[in-house]
DNA sequence: CACCGATGTCCAA
DNA sequence: TTGGACATCGGTG
């Protein structure tokens, strides 16, 4: 696993779409990988967890479609998933505990 | 070819 | 409402 020699297609397309993400919104699994014409957010995601782009791709842009963080660098918690939360709300996304405080900042709608 | 992985959705208790 | 299992797509071994 952890290969970030060079992107796949996929790849580019998952971080193309996150690029396309506007300062201060944030997208799901779901809603990305819908983007991409796929039928499952594990696919994305883990495109996302390879991230050998990182943090020039804004994954923490990315979370679950539950209104959860998710994951941060291949960590569903801990420290790594608390800087996600400071990057978004540096951005202006806050979260309330461990759900996302006002998901009108949800792209897609 | 087989198993794992930042999820999602459905069913059962 | 909460927990568990299955489904789906791509990547890596």
């Amino acid at each position: 696993m952890k290969i970030n020699k060079e992107p796949t297609a996929f790849q580019e397309r998952v971080y193309a779409a996150l690029r396309r993400i506007p300062r201060g919104r944030v997208i799901t699994y779901a809603r990305l990988a819908r983007t991409l014409a796929c039928r499952s957010p594990r696919a994305v995601g883990q495109a996302l967890r390879c991230n050998p782009f990182a943090p020039s791709v804004p994954c923490h842009r990315v979370i679950s479609s539950n209104l959860t963080p998710g994951g941060y660098q291949g960590k569903t918690s801990g420290a790594q998933l608390r800087r996600k939360l400071a990057l978004l709300k540096a951005e202006g996304v806050l979260f309330t505990g461990n759900r996302l405080a006002d998901p009108r900042q949800l792209l897609g709608k």
